[in-house]
DNA sequence: TTCGCGACTGACAGCGCTGTCCGAGGTGGC
DNA sequence: GCCACCTCGGACAGCGCTGTCAGTCGCGAA
């Protein structure tokens, strides 16, 4: 049935072989002939358990015999497969990356990030878009682990947050970790970054450039994250002993839309603007922007707006805007890291906390007027 | 070292198991008992190799035999597992993604397609960037084919246009299909969707807006799908009849930097202003919308303004942007299903044609002091 | 009735690797 | 100088499944 598939001939593994058949339309088979663990051993003079031990860096092998072997490895071009590993011992090396529908960007970033820890340490990046809800997450996450077993699950926000999968993932006793979870903390180890913290030095920010009358755009009501967000932006007003005017705090839903209403909310009445807007998210603060170029508002001449994030969309419109930068490479590294050492949090929390970085562009200057700032 | 794997116990297999090893920072590994194909043999009275037919659908089983051992799975909720397949047969029920570094929306895409079609066809996707160029390619391509071994591999633009990777794919004898190539079409299956008609018809319907004086901004020299695009505005033109003017017929990047260039360079004189612009990607008529949010320059009423592939972006600005869609994630889910069928193209071509779609959205109008549409 | 053939099923041997267990040397203490 | 102990290496049995091959059964043809 399989053309080309030598049975003795498969033996002889030091040589490559390229299969020769060219079927038409058949796609070839990856039955180049293989270089094995035992064609290290032979060549290092070592038995396979040997080269076995050396590869998984176990413990008392002479260093002159790992050096051998290594060498050995390294001339064959031997690299393990990853099947019989993942039959024979344990681990499967590799890890799977759970998301359901954030914005592309976002996921795009977590990917590389775990992609790159995972290429570090000898595993492999396997995706999974869970759309379903309720019941069928349940057995499709049952039926995946018993398929392929992968060593850990990097869950993303905000399916992090679903407590059935947390629960399926619990019941055939998955390693994961969360990022950025919003509750149970206590359930896994997870990676964040500290969302308040970061609103408030961007308010601080805003303050230094000289504005008083900052209107801030939340989030969804569930979402811990936008939250927190707000309550940075809140705090770094009191801190500063700047009133928060009645209606300077909308809320939006993380869309463009509901940006674009809120910032018809805001700007409409020309008395009444604000000098800056701080968007929770960008997505809400490009809405915003379209709002203002409608208006006749000049960003960042008569409007500050800043934004949350640092999504692709941030530098592709103009003014290019401010925002902060979360570290969603680096939380998805280090998520993949713990997964890989199988260790939670070295020390003390099951937490990692990892730091944001604000981006100043062009949608953020002094408000209208306003000498130097303060 | 490994807690609570049951020695003998493992062998009660039937029974689902939580481990209930609780130890403090080990992540937990996956060791709950399973349920394997000589459990389903078991229960529905037949050999291993039988339930591995039926699983297989090989011929040459009872109807009446196959019910029954379905029966069994489906009550043990069996599932087989991927690894030992992969060992044993040829098969890995493992696609591998490669990208290096398009936009990350249109990876999402792409990604969402091919996962789409694994999931019906009970395979999985593996993602892998590759970034670096040159030789370092070769090697980490044979390396991740010997310890994964694909089944096959998707490759998308523009990574499927270069030489060296496709090299280091026939060394190790994979499955290939690539989605949109450049060249060398004879080289394996591809999926691709018709540039040029797509162009044409855009450019078609900017006329029938009543539009006679059209700039389009097209990609890349050495990028195929943007010349056809090129072709496809050339070919609409002269079809009707319209001169292009000097200048009309910029070149960009495919970047929202090159994009607003070209904006500018259109757009800079009053006086020789096109009443539209056809950008050849989405990235760059955002950029030409900066250039003329700029200027006071309103769309659609001072101008039209329409891109190419419908990025998540082009909904998030203001006006939304006209655009063309790709079948993206459609071509990534005929390409994974060639590959898992393992049957290049069904009959005629190697190559499978997808449809493209106008999203008609509102940066498009008629011209200014235009009546009706022509 | 016998033969032959196609339909169907099962025993068996691995796929490439790792965990377990055992045994051969070497080392140091008393 | 002997034994206990530590250090290191190898034999062996699978992990869970599939390919091969050798059957067994039933049925129409001779």
């Amino acid at each position: 049935m399989e053309p080309g598939r030598g049975d003795g001939a498969a033996k002889l593994s030091c040589e490559i072989g390229y299969a020769t058949d060219k079927e038409d339309g058949l796609l070839r088979a990856s039955d180049v002939s293989t270089v094995t663990i035992d064609d290290v051993a032979r060549l290092a003079g070592v038995s396979i358990k040997t080269v076995s031990r050396v590869l998984n860096r176990e413990p008392y092998v002479r260093d002159s015999t790992r050096e051998r072997v290594e060498a050995a490895a390294a001339q064959l071009d031997y690299t393990p497969n990853v099947s019989a590993r993942a039959l024979a011992g344990g681990r499967s090396y590799l890890i799977a990356l759970y998301y359901d529908n954030p914005s592309p960007g976002y996921v795009g970033q977590i990917e590389q990030g775990a992609m790159a820890a995972c290429r570090r340490a000898g595993h492999h990046l396997i995706v999974e878009e869970m759309l379903e809800m309720g019941a069928g997450v349940q057995d499709s996450i049952a039926a995946f682990h018993a398929r392929v077993r992968p060593d850990g699950v990097i869950l993303t926000p905000p399916l992090c947050d679903r407590p059935e999968l947390l629960a399926a993932l619990d019941a055939v006793n998955a390693a994961y970790v969360r990022i950025a979870p919003s509750w149970g903390l206590e359930r896994s180890p997870y990676v964040y970054m500290d969302d308040r913290e970061a609103a408030y030095e961007m308010t601080a920010y805003l303050q230094s450039l000289g504005h008083r009358d900052i209107a801030f755009i939340g989030g969804p009501l569930d979402h811990v994250a936008a939250a927190r967000r707000t309550e940075g932006f809140s705090d770094a007003m009191a801190a500063a002993g700047l009133a928060v005017g009645p209606g300077r705090i909308q809320r939006g839903e993380f869309s463009f839309r509901s940006g674009w209403e809120a910032g018809e909310r805001l700007l409409q009445d020309p008395q009444r603007r604000p000098t800056a807007i701080f968007a929770g998210n960008d997505d809400m603060a490009l809405g915003v922007m379209a709002v203002a170029n409608r208006l006749h508002i000049e960003i960042p001449r008569d409007l500050t707006l800043v934004g949350f994030d640092d999504s692709p969309s941030a530098q592709v419109v103009w003014p290019q805007l401010t925002t902060v930068r979360q570290p969603t490479a680096e939380m998805a590294a280090v998520a993949a890291d713990i997964l890989i050492k199988r260790k939670a949090a070295d020390k003390d929390a099951r937490g990692r906390l990892l730091d944001f970085k604000l981006v100043i562009r062009e949608s953020s200057g002094p408000p209208r007027g306003a000498g130097a700032a303060s």
